[in-house]
RNA sequence: GGCCCCAUCGUCUAACGGUUAGGACAUCGGCCUCUCACGUCGGUAAUACGGGUUCAAAUCCCGUUGGGGUCGCCA
């Protein structure tokens, strides 16, 4: 059995969209999991909105997916190129030899032309227009020298078109209903029905998995690759994911109700790339009642039989716990070394070296979603001066708690071992001496260590902050 | 509107003719506790509706309703 030759075709026309990162991911597994190969192919066929920069974004985001390719841009490969617009002589060569073969022809009609016609129809059926065989039945003869032109393709009139989709089960087209529609352009570039049909021929590919909004397109293709000679492919077809609300997930719609787009937004705010994998899998995929998955996991357990049917809504809160549990399995040394480029974003400035990083870091670790948060949580430790809620500092610092906090920080100064259990045990003996409860100086001494009132357990944010820093801040807040 | 597709808790889903319809997120309550989290225990919550087929239907069939997709010299 010949192993499965899957592709990601992005048109580069902006930024890896999520639900794109899905379909990339699908394919990807599949690759990895059976020892086939995954290709990507820039499908860069829309020259009005394909630009150089969106390829790089689109490859940049791949990237740090970690969705790695074996044939495509930056690697090359046996079938390249791997450009659209780097392989117009192929396209014309099929194309042409369609129209000789009878299989397409060339229409001479302007768009001016078709769109008087769509405007003579009543109102309510222009939706349905149709192109009108206008140059269906033509011949060589009628061809008009020097004029532009569009080559149709001729579908059959009759007959129905089926495919049996690995996800989706058979589904059944009727001939009569799929126009004549146009495969090349008048400048000689492929359009994208006929643009990948040739690639997926010409580069051998055995499957193709997408969104579901392409099943439309499929009877299209399916005829174009009987028509072009080529095997059809295995076709797996994945529901959509939609906004919150039910739509299909536009940029601006998803934002508007808080959901990010372009999977380089996810790598902005401190997602780690396996935790957005995961979270993006299970649209349309599950493996029993498992929810985390490793990306070893998921390559070992992905398979088309579990995909399921039904479109999917974006759940932001799930999407940040999937995060979270990702951040959470990180080792400590991992999760600093990852929150450290986020400091500078969380407005303080640390060194690669600085001993508190790692010690800050564990202290965030369980109560962060993101590393953006994580390093939001963990800036305190490293400003030179903080700056204390003012609603807290009326809630807390009261008289007694500044007597209180001034007191405190005598017996830290004085502490031997300033270590976190140190530290717990000097404040405890402190307490009990005084016949104090924890709670009477926790939220002061809290508010004037991190300057709000939600961090860290306050023995570690106190070792952490060392003794001098530590001191310095209770005192401040105690005499301010 | 035509065509295609879909339909289990609020959300993501399990179930592949026989289950007290399971899990997760969210939500509510308890425990833990110096705050916030983490962790932990428990609760509320679903087979859209109507017909069939069958001893038996969330599962199969038909219809209705609802939702999505698509109707470009975009992909």
């Amino acid at each position: 059995m010949t192993k499965p030759r899957v592709r990601f075709a992005p048109s580069p026309t902006g930024y890896l969209h999520i639900g794109g990162a899905r379909t990339a991911l699908f394919n990807w597994l599949w690759a990895r999991k059976t020892g086939g190969t995954f290709v990507l192919r820039i499908e860069d066929t829309d020259q009005e909105r394909s630009t150089e920069a969106s390829t790089k974004v689109i490859i940049d985001s791949m990237r740090w997916l970690g969705l790695d390719w074996d044939e495509g841009p930056e690697v090359g490969g046996p079938y390249g190129p791997y450009f659209q617009m780097q392989r117009l002589a192929l396209y014309a060569e099929h194309a042409n030899r369609l129209v000789s073969e009878g299989k397409a022809y060339r229409c001479y009609a302007t768009r001016e032309e078709i769109d008087a016609l769509r405007q003579k129809l009543p109102e309510k059926k222009r939706d349905g227009f149709v192109y009108p065989h206008l140059w269906r039945d033509k011949t060589e003869a009628d061809w008009i020298p020097g004029a532009p032109y569009v080559i149709r393709f001729k579908t059959p009139l009759t007959g129905t078109t089926e495919f049996v989709d690995k996800v989706f089960g058979s589904i059944k087209t009727q001939n009569s209903v799929i126009d004549d529609f146009v495969i090349m352009r008048s400048d000689g570039v492929p359009l994208y029905n006929f643009g990948a049909v040739v690639d997926d021929v010409t580069m051998d590919i055995t499957l193709v998995a997408r969104g579901s909004d392409h099943i439309i397109n499929t009877p299209k293709q399916i005829l174009l690759y009987q028509a072009v000679g080529g095997a059809v492919p295995e076709f797996a077809h994945l529901p959509m994911m939609l906004t919150p609300d039910g739509k299909k997930m536009s940029k601006r719609l998803a934002e508007q109700q808080g959901i990010d787009v372009p999977v380089e937004r996810y790598r902005e705010k401190g997602w780690v790339a396996d935790g957005l994998l995961n979270y993006i899998a299970r649209f349309g995929w599950s493996s029993g009642d498992q929810e985390i998955f490793t990306r070893d996991e998921l390559i070992e357990k992905f398979d088309w039989a579990h995909c399921g049917t039904n479109d999917g809504r974006y759940d932001k809160k799930k999407s940040l716990w999937v995060s979270g549990e990702h951040l959470k399995r990180l080792t400590d040394e991992d999760f600093a070394a990852k929150v450290y480029p986020f400091l500078a974003g969380a407005g303080v400035t640390v060194a690669a070296d600085d001993p508190r990083l790692l010690p800050a870091a564990r202290t965030v670790k369980t109560r962060s979603a993101r590393l953006i948060d994580a390093a939001e949580a963990m800036a305190f430790y490293f400003q030179d001066a903080i700056t204390l809620d003012p609603a807290a500092v009326e809630k807390f610092l009261t008289d007694e708690a500044r007597a209180n906090l001034r007191a405190l920080a005598d017996v830290l100064d004085a502490l031997p071992d300033f270590t976190e259990a140190g530290i717990g045990a000097a404040i405890e003996a402190w307490l009990a001496e005084r016949g104090f409860d924890i709670k009477t100086v926790a939220q002061p001494a809290r508010v004037a260590l991190t300057g709000r009132t939600a961090s860290p357990g306050l023995y570690e944010v106190i070792a952490v902050l060392g003794r001098d820093v530590a001191v310095r801040r209770l005192r401040s807040a105690a005499g301010a």
